[in-house]
DNA sequence: CCTTGACCTTCCAGTAGTCGGAAAGTCTAT
DNA sequence: ATAGACTTTCCGACTACTGGAAGGTCAAGG
């Protein structure tokens, strides 16, 4: 199938596919007679992993890593939870990050009137505060 | 004050506040006859305003916005207030998104054995899942 | 005066992970 | 034959910096 048939069925745009390809993250398509590139279903298969693993968040490099873990059929699960575990660490430092963020946004607003006058602790906040 | 101590007393690097003054986040630093930018301490004001602003995860073109509010005296609070909303909004979009990765990657850990065995449910479910 | 090291300058390239578009070739249907 | 939808490669843009090279400047020590 042509690679925007292959993007349809994996979630991928057939820029990314391409540029998986061109990175290395997927070997090179089967090309046809007339260069097009040509995807059987264990293709698709490959990059709908990808697309998934992306989508939960693992870098390009980390699902070098999963696609290496995938082929690999003597793989230990362990290594492959390791991962996984290790992208939940990532995750919860960044939603962290974003409820202090949060908090601190809405604090800020909380006090805000919010109107047609001048006055906003907002701006005064950011400018007065120290740098940390 | 030079550019490094600017940087020590606004949270930002020297790097950045050059990139800063490339993009017209702030305007050009004046210069010392040996060429050197030279800051005053409302400059660093200004810098430490940016830093805090991007430490709370407004890019830098609304950091741009918001230093056009912080200088026009007249702004109305409300317009302040909209950008820091917005802000909250977009934090909590991204709260969800990561909120739901991490559930699924840990039903996945939480189902696989994590041993020397090749059997492996995370790399399974990658595999078989839908795109979606 | 000379050297050393820590500053400073500009400019260029690279990072992640695509996206957009140009220019050119190909296929399909009418 | 032609239109329109596909494909190809290549190049540049995006965000927000960061690193490094090549070179100028400054302050301290011998």
């Amino acid at each position: 199938m042509n690679i925007s048939e292959a993007a349809a069925q994996s979630g991928l745009r057939a820029k990314t596919i391409r540029y998986y390809e061109d990175i290395g993250l997927v070997g090179p398509a089967r090309r046809r007679d007339n260069g097009y590139r040509d995807y059987a279903p264990r293709d698709v298969h490959m990059l709908r992993f990808l697309s998934r693993a992306r989508g939960l968040g693992f870098s390009v490099e980390e699902c070098r890593a999963l696609v290496a873990l995938y082929a690999d059929t003597g793989r230990k699960s362990a290594d492959v939870k390791e991962i996984a575990l290790n992208r939940v660490c990532d995750i919860d430092v960044k939603i962290g990050e974003l409820q202090a963020m949060r908090a601190t946004l809405v604090e800020l607003a909380e006090t805000c009137h919010g109107d047609d006058r001048p006055d906003c602790p907002i701006i005064d906040d950011l400018a007065s505060r120290g740098a940390g």
